[in-house]
DNA sequence: CTTCTCGATACCCTACAGGTATCATCGGCA
DNA sequence: TGCCGATGATACCTGTAGGGTATCGAGAAG
């Protein structure tokens, strides 16, 4: 049996008339004859009987059109959905954010995604860097989210948006009353640093700026993400430097200031990482979003 | 595409291998290839991703196996489904049944189909036999049960039983004290007739016995059928010659009484009356258990 | 570097879907 | 009653496409 034969029988019985069913069909009748003989032949049961008038269902046809038809809206509902997850607009997306990163960008940017493609499920994995490479290359996750990436043979990165630093500062402290901070000013000042764990991280962009401006910071706690170092902050530990969408954390007791003498690089990236070899719709799509976002926000 | 795409994909999909899926399919491996290269082309949809150790399901092509799987478990259902209905294992037959006929014989039969038959579901319409006449030539049943029945030129008729007949009779009727009825005796007593409606019916067999005894019955009453007939014994209306299954009707002050010196033709038959152009293997199914029933009560 | 295994390609052959011509049958109608 | 028209069935031809064999190209393994 074959999709042909059910398309066929379902024209036949819906016109009680070969010929007339042929000509929908754009056939001719005799084929369709045999069409329908070899489909009868084949179930072992007469699906009509012919009369002088046309061909009638038997109630084993009517069945067999129940049936028929229900496979055939199931085929036409398979390649439909099939097309759509080709086009990567159905399916399920599996994303790995880091610990507090959760903020202003990477919120936005799944929301735009889910907007443009309303039945793909994404799936957010909290993670770190290291884990996040090791779940791409064992494909738990399509994609990862972070910053300070350095470039691997079998992975692509791929720059989201870039935050602006801000300092940090606990509001009895003698920085925050200042009408402008200096960068170098830091250098008499405990700071907390962040993410403990797989380097080069955040912390080595932070080192990295001092030491381009000649000292070395003081290193009052290092802790594992920005909500952490904010609420040492607040606890009076000292200052943080903390990419811009920190701010959307609002601890009593803490201000962000500016730097105004902001050295060149005085900002730092979030990328996305995912497989060089990952031909996947829905990840193309899904970097689609976020190349139109970067270009939306800068 | 075609259900052989489907085939093909799905044994692809499970070896992970065109190869090994050739192997399984009976074909050779580069027809195959071909097919997957065309039911991927048909649908615009990368399934698989070519890798050197075989072939790996796409996310999409994860979503049309398990359409496909799907698809071909319903096509094999359908045919499954309709050869049963072919061989009249499932589907539906509409039966007509006269009046008061409820008794013994009909239940019995169709006791006996349901048993043999299961899955086919046995409608039950009561109509006299001018209405099963209309009915099975307008295919609202596929056939009905009366007696008496002539014979047409578009209906068979085929005979289930045949029932001797009894009397019925009030208890304190003379003739109930009586040892022993002799026919010739009703000619002496009022009796009820039944049943109203489409001649010739099971009153002008009685009519036609008494004529063969040589007397015309005193009637007192004509009703539409036996129960009523029986009613009417019970309140003094006079007796009523009824077919034995009746006797299933214990009315209070009714007794029931053998007539010793019957005529040849002392019983009515009970047949059934189909159309003779109808093929339907259903129809064929009850008209083999309506034999064997008949085989088993005679 | 060789070898093995995988899928892809090239090319041939045959089966069968589809075409035309024609037949058989049954109702309707003059 | 017999002709005509409509219906499905049959006979036969043709071209497409599904399946076969032989072979290639690319990676992985040794």
């Amino acid at each position: 049996m074959d999709l042909r034969h059910l398309r066929y029988f379902v024209a036949v019985a819906e016109e009680e008339n070969i010929g007339r069913a042929a000509a929908r069909l754009h056939i001719s009748q005799p084929p369709l004859t045999r069409q329908i003989q070899q489909l009868e032949e084949e179930l072992g049961v007469t699906l009509f009987t012919r009369t002088p008038r046309g061909m009638e269902l038997t109630q084993a046809g009517e069945l067999f059109l129940e049936e028929a038809r229900n496979i055939r809206a199931l085929v036409e509902q398979a390649t439909e959905r099939t097309q759509r997850a080709g086009q990567g607009k159905l399916g399920r997306l599996d994303v790995g954010i880091f610990g507090s990163a959760i903020l202003d960008a990477i919120p936005k940017l799944l929301l735009a995604f889910r907007n443009r493609y309303p039945d793909v499920k994404v799936v957010l994995h909290t993670m770190t860097k290291a884990e996040q490479i090791e779940a791409l290359r064992q494909r738990r996750i399509s994609v990862g989210f972070n910053r300070m990436l350095s470039p691997l043979a079998d992975l692509e990165i791929k720059q989201v948006t870039t935050e602006a630093l801000l300092l940090a500062v606990p509001a009895e402290h003698p920085l925050a009353a200042q009408p402008v901070i200096r960068f170098a000013e830091l250098q008499d000042h405990p700071m907390v640093l962040f993410p403990t764990g797989a380097r080069p991280s955040f912390i080595d962009k932070v080192i990295g700026l001092c030491a381009d401006s000649g000292f070395q910071p003081l290193i009052s706690q290092e802790v594992g993400d920005a909500v952490t170092g904010v609420a040492l902050v607040a606890g009076g530990f000292g200052v943080c430097l903390v990419p811009d969408s920190a701010t959307t954390l609002q601890f009593p007791g803490v201000v962000y200031r500016r730097i105004t003498d902001t050295p060149p690089n005085f900002y730092v990236d979030l990328s996305c990482i995912y497989r060089k070899d990952d031909q996947s719709p829905i990840l193309a799509a899904f970097l689609d979003t976020a190349e139109r976002y970067r270009e939306e926000t800068t």
